[in-house]
DNA sequence: TGAAGCTGGATTGGATGCAAAACATTTCTG
DNA sequence: CAGAAATGTTTTGCATCCAATCCAGCTTCA
């Protein structure tokens, strides 16, 4: 049994909460996924997984099974659990589902925000811009978790359980198809969207804030590179 | 072990295909709930699932999860699983989701649809009309599950498989919802939306078409008294 | 009488064991 | 030597088993 996936790193020693560990490993595991530390076609055993977590296959496969749900890992029948590998496809839904999403999103935000909220997002955009500055992998991995972090602050303000539950998806799929298919290290290169779209949620100007955010999303989008990779290797080695 | 719930009925004898249990089992609960066949706060134990569908506590245990994810169903640690029971801001929160996504939807069916799909559509109208004449609750049921397939056809054509789980997840929670706060038997009483609907999008109008989606859901929400009934009864029976 | 504490039964959470499927390796055959 | 058959190994799917928790009804005590 190979112990070398870097993936057990934010789990707590001894679950501070005995309540349901099987979340916690979701949880560890999500966040290595959109973190590139677990490369997308990766297998995760349930046995690996347990072991690593030091529970019983049961409640690993549980957890497996969550991460199946929110589309991060695919299971094949007597196969296994893999990291999942969108297609250029795949990235491009992601993206139009939450260009319909989160314009309203931000619109419901902006009846709703109080001045702790915007306080808490100038914070978190201070530390957004700080990873930026910084360099290294480690630094890269953090900004692109901050920037996802900004939409899911927004979706929380917003205030509805199922949008939310919703942007968790999109935004963890997000962080996976960036990772992927990304052109530059961050999302963001040269843009300040983040901020813009702070401005105009704080003048209350919901058009602006929706057109910025749409443009944001294109923003993101445009760095994508979603030519195919592998899988027309082949034919070029042979036929060409 | 009580079994009087009604709710083995849609499956298949014998699994015709052997793949998947949980999922079927999943598949007939789900119908269940959606069909008011399992009222909201019934309790589904493990065990009770497990000898309907002649399965070991572990399938029906993830069946029961499957649920859980899409919301239908709340398991209560070490309590177990009960059929969801919407507070009406849920109720509210669904119908808001609905409003974001669905015109999306859309437009993305009008860029698509085939003739095919049209001729599809039209035969699936034909049936809704004509549960819609028929008596009985059990046409009553039929009706509402057909007018929630509309709109997960429509989903299903406009082509974005992310937009159609969560089509899957907020129609099935909307048909949860009506049948606890719907006020006549039918969600559409009187009008007839799906049939406009189409029309604007055999002829291609996209802001038409939108309009017609937000004023359906205004429909079927306006149909609901979201007064909170129980909770509150017991303030006014001491208080008052 | 009524409230607190206790006990028995039932139900869930989770670990383990076994059969079947998939995969890797070796052996056989042309 | 190449390809196919066969065998052994690994991993999943699932049933079963045990411990921990919860719930209901009963007992006890003020």
């Amino acid at each position: 049994m190979d112990k070398s996936l870097p993936i057990a790193e934010g789990r707590a020693p001894f679950d501070p909460n005995p309540e349901d560990r099987a979340q916690s490993i979701r949880d560890s595991l999500r966040d290595a996924i959109v973190d590139r530390r677990l490369a997308p076609g990766t297998k995760l055993s349930e046995a690996e997984v347990g072991t690593l977590f030091d529970v019983s296959r049961t409640v690993a496969r549980a957890a497996l099974q969550m991460l199946a749900f929110e589309g991060l890992v695919k299971v094949e029948r007597n196969r296994g659990a893999f990291v999942s590998d969108p297609t250029p496809e795949e990235a491009l839904q992601v993206f139009a589902s939450r260009r319909l999403i989160e314009p309203g999103i931000i619109a419901a935000v902006i009846e709703r925000v109080t001045p702790a909220d915007i306080r808490a997002f100038r914070a978190h955009l201070d530390e957004e811009t700080r990873h930026k500055q910084e360099r290294g992998a480690a630094a890269r991995r953090a900004e692109i978790k901050a920037s996802g972090d900004f939409h899911l602050m927004l979706a929380a303000v917003a205030g509805n359980a199922i949008l939310q539950k919703f942007m968790d998806e999109l935004v963890a799929r997000s962080s996976l198809v960036i990772s992927l298919y990304g052109r530059s290290g961050a999302s963001s290169c040269g843009h300040n969207d983040h901020a813009d779209l702070l401005v105009a949620v704080e003048t209350r100007d919901v058009p602006r804030a929706q057109a910025l955010m749409l443009r944001h999303i294109d923003h993101i989008e445009a760095d994508l590179d979603l030519r195919t990779k592998e899988g027309l290797t082949l034919k070029d080695a042979l036929a060409l």
